[in-house]
RNA sequence: GCGGAUGUGGCGGAACUGGCAGACGCGCUGGAUUUAGGUUCCAGUUCCCGAAAGGGAGUGCAGGUUCAAGUCCUGUCAUCCGCACCA
């Protein structure tokens, strides 16, 4: 009889077909006395395809999710060993063509297809800005931003990608150009846009970085600090002379102030409209700043003809326009002090401005000429009042006198910025504001939450947002004096979806609240959150201030989200990154379809440990889909030699005792990289050397090993494989799921080896080997290691200096 | 420039607390099965010398500590990633 081969096209779209509908797999009981866990996979941005950079997410997080319940935890892991999306499933995301189009016609299916979830998962994150109910509790929490002015409105230079048609937050722009559009540079346009004062959190999302230590990579909590990049230092009013104005700048070096020999506004600064002629070379700065590297621009600027007044010295100092001043950044203006910093030395050197040194080394003369400017700290001189002191301290008393005098103060800045959450787009979830033209900007009230998207919208592709040609969308009644008034426009940034829908999770059919407070306290924070780095300053910092403001709110306890956070390596192909210009993008669906989702998940965590890049190779997958085939072989061939009700236990052969103490070890080896490391790829590796083992002895092994072998070989593939040991444990006559049963356990009495083996060095090279009883003592092992032939030879006519026994490892013998 | 990481066979990687360098897999070589190809099974595979036994070298590079270093220390080189006229 030809012996059953592995198929997996035929294994996984059974049990795919047998699950898709059973809720009971996820069924979550927070009031079960288990111990919780709750593990969540960070989901790739709906770009439209699953590829195998967002498997090997899967296949991490599953993996840890599958092991923990079969460790006896509660497990909340809402993605799900089936989400990563058979053939059938994926098709409805690939089709689509439209933004409309799929959402409309293709969100009743998805539902379906998820229905476990009343939202969808982050990967589609469209869908859940489509639904009404997760719609009604991102605008709830708008409206409560907005009572507590942590959301409002402004005039404001933002990036605009004209390929979206729509505004960027600074966070998704990247290299000057939109995040999604790598080749698209975002362009800066003036306008009314909503903002998150994501800025008031600023010290509290950098304090609690040291809360994460150890527990977040250390890259990505290194790009968050430098991401809301916090200086400290004084803001000093310079007066403007002829004028009652003031130009205030920011400055970490009040110490240098004395040497300052200019102000320079950015060119985007509201004074460098007034004091300047020449509007065409500002407008020219501007968009050269917006556009180009900042590193390669030439230092260029422009005199105003105008004077600024030092408040310290009293001393007239010009005031220029530059265009390496940034208006994002402190003030929008700055000191120049070129003598101690380099920028304005060089700015200053190239229009012949004074360069006048203030700091003198701490052993050294102030400088009398400079070749490049000297930014160390050191002694102050020539400083008036002030002169003699260190730098540290002339900062601090020049920073409290400018406080004392009405001119200044100690301030912190911050590079992180507001986060402008208006889109220009459909899809989103509407800003459920009413603009009146009596009454100003009105919420709109609780009760009449949510504010739903029209269905028949025209696409115009550009420009404005398509909602405003939708009048039905657009008139309304003014909820506080009823007169015509317009509905807001905007609609949010899904960043704002994706800032809480782990919350949802943990109650998402709630319809009176986001979720209750109960459920969050046990699941929140979440254990493990996964995912790729490149969600560092995004994702991950929104999500940080979205739960600090809802704890602020009253609707959660925790101040962080995620206890722990794992940043799986990207998947890279013939050394590349896989990306769509490259042509070299691999789908979850090709894969699937030709090497089967568990060879796909499992070639991805043997191939190199989580946490580094991987490097996907044909050739690789095939191996694995070889060993899981090894393994069907061998499970289906020797089910009937399982042992029969009454059957007397046979007595246990060489093969047995080989088998056994290999099984032990590896269910050791396994369950120590589970609780430890995650480095599945050696896991999997001490597994097919057990299965090596098996096809070794196979002929000796009796049926109770059989049993004891199968049953827990096939348990230890179940967090990386479910599909294929799931058949495998039906075809064994065995009920239930793989990963409701209990992990194996082992037993380090058959785990151990026969006996030790003790390699014998002479001057610490190796020279030979033997095996001795464990614990055997220091003496037996020294004379026995000088009487091996091998060794003998090595120390013929040599002088024994010293002999180093380590116990059941080693005997090293050294000499002269 | 600042910050984070990484350097081991032809390749991906293993060696977890200093103690057999190269587990496991890919690739390659040979054998068995097969009409053949494929599949499957078995064996070999760091490099150099050697028919073999055996010997020598070897973890980016240069030093150091140690009976013993891929692992610890000092220096250095290279690569990757993130940030960057941030005042």
């Amino acid at each position: 009889m030809p012996e059953k081969q592995y198929d997996h096209r035929e294994i996984e779209l059974k049990w795919h077909e047998r699950w898709k509908d059973d809720d009971s797999l996820y069924s979550i009981d927070p009031s079960s006395s288990r111990p919780k866990y709750y593990v969540l996979e960070m989901l790739p941005y709906p770009s439209g395809t699953l590829h195998i950079g967002h498997l090997r997410n899967y296949a991490i997080g599953d993996a840890l999710a599958r092991y923990k319940w079969m460790r006896g935890f509660n497990v909340l892991h809402p993605m799900g060993w089936d989400a990563f999306g058979l053939p059938a499933e994926n098709a409805a995301i690939q089709n689509k063509r439209h933004p409309r189009d799929w959402t409309l016609t293709n969100i009743a299916e998805m539902k379906r297809q998820h229905k476990r979830m009343s939202f969808s998962y982050d990967w589609n994150r469209e869908i859940a800005t489509c639904e009404p109910e997760y719609y009604r509790w991102n605008q709830w929490f708008f409206l409560r931003m907005l009572e507590r002015c942590l959301a409002y409105r402004k005039n404001a230079l933002v990036n605009w990608c004209p390929e979206c048609a729509t505004v960027l937050a600074n966070e998704q722009v990247v290299d000057g150009c939109c995040w999604r559009h790598e080749s698209t540079p975002v362009e800066q346009r003036e306008l009314e846009q909503w903002f998150l004062r994501i800025t008031a959190y600023a010290d509290e999302l950098l304090r609690d970085i040291e809360t994460l230590e150890g527990r977040w990579p250390d890259r990505v909590l290194a790009m968050q600090r430098n991401w809301i990049g916090r200086s400290e230092g004084a803001e000093i009013d310079f007066g403007i002379d002829g004028s009652n104005g003031r130009i205030p700048v920011f400055t970490t070096r009040v110490d240098t102030i004395y040497g300052a020999t200019a102000v320079i506004l950015a060119p985007a600064h509201p004074l460098t409209r007034e004091l300047t002629a020449d509007v065409a070379a500002v407008r020219r700065m501007i968009d050269a700043q917006s556009r180009s590297d900042p590193g390669e621009i030439e230092k260029e600027g422009i005199f105003t003809g105008r004077w600024a007044i030092n408040p310290y010295s009293g001393e007239r100092v010009p005031i220029w326009v530059g265009n390496f001043v940034l208006m994002g950044y402190g003030t929008g203006a700055i000191m120049a002090v070129p003598a101690h910093d380099q920028r304005d030395f060089e700015f200053c050197t190239k229009y012949g401005i004074a360069i006048r040194p203030v700091i003198r080394p701490l052993d050294g003369a102030l400088a009398s000429t400079l070749e490049c400017a000297f930014e160390d700290y050191g002694i102050t001189e020539n400083t008036g009042r002030w002169s003699g002191l260190t730098s540290e301290d002339a900062r601090r008393q020049m920073a409290a006198y400018a406080g004392e005098n009405g001119f200044g103060k100690a301030a912190v800045t911050y590079r992180i910025k507001d986060w402008g959450v208006s889109r220009q787009r459909y899809w989103g979830t509407p800003i459920p504001v009413i603009h009146c033209e009596r009454c100003g900007v009105v919420p709109v009230p609780d009760e009449e939450l949510p504010v739903v998207l029209p269905y028949n919208v025209e696409f115009t592709g550009r420009g404005r947002s398509p909602l405003e040609n939708v009048p039905e969308f657009m008139n309304v009644a003014c909820p506080k004096c009823g007169s015509r008034a317009r509905r807001e426009s905007d609609t949010m940034d899904t960043f704002v979806d994706s800032s809480w829908y782990f919350y949802r999770y943990c109650d998402a059919h709630n319809d009176r609240a986001p979720f209750d407070i109960q459920k969050i306290d046990y699941w929140f924070p979440i254990d493990q959150y996964i995912g790729g780095v490149e969600h560092a300053i995004l994702h991950l910092i929104y999500s940080r201030f979205w739960t600090k403001v809802m704890r602020d709110i009253g609707v959660v306890h925790n101040d962080e989200p995620a206890a722990r956070l794992f940043t799986q390596g990207m998947v890279i192909k013939d050394g590349a990154k896989m990306s769509k210009s490259k042509g070299n993008v691999i789908s979850v669906d090709t894969m699937t379809e030709r090497y089967g989702g568990d060879a796909g998940r499992m070639f991805e965590l043997f191939a190199a440990p989580p946490e580094k890049e991987l490097d996907f190779t044909d050739t690789g997958v095939e191996g694995i889909v070889r060993f899981l085939g090894r393994v069907y072989r061998f499970v289906t061939r020797n089910i009937d030699r399982l042992p029969k009700p009454a059957e007397a236990p046979a007595e246990r052969s060489a093969g047995d005792r080989r088998v056994l103490r290999k099984l032990h070890q590896v269910i050791r080896k396994v369950t120590e990289d589970f609780e430890t490391r995650w480095h599945f790829n050696t896991s999997i590796a001490a597994i097919m050397e057990l299965v090596n083992e098996l096809y070794a002895c196979e002929a000796e092994l009796t049926p109770a090993v059989i049993a004891e072998a199968l049953e827990k070989l096939v348990l230890m593939l179940g967090p990386f494989a479910p599909y294929v040991t799931q058949d495998m444990w039906e075809q064994m006559g065995r009920d239930g799921l793989v990963f409701r049963q209990e992990w194996p356990s082992f037993d380090e009495e058959l785990a151990r080896e026969a006996g030790a083996e003790v390699i014998l060095q002479v001057n610490g090279k190796l020279r030979s080997r033997m095996v001795v009883d464990f614990g055997t003592d220091r003496d037996q092992l020294e004379a026995r290691a000088k009487a091996d032939d091998k060794i003998q030879a090595f120390l013929q006519g040599k002088e024994i200096v010293r002999i180093v026994v380590v116990p059941d490892k080693l005997v090293n013998i050294v000499v002269k």
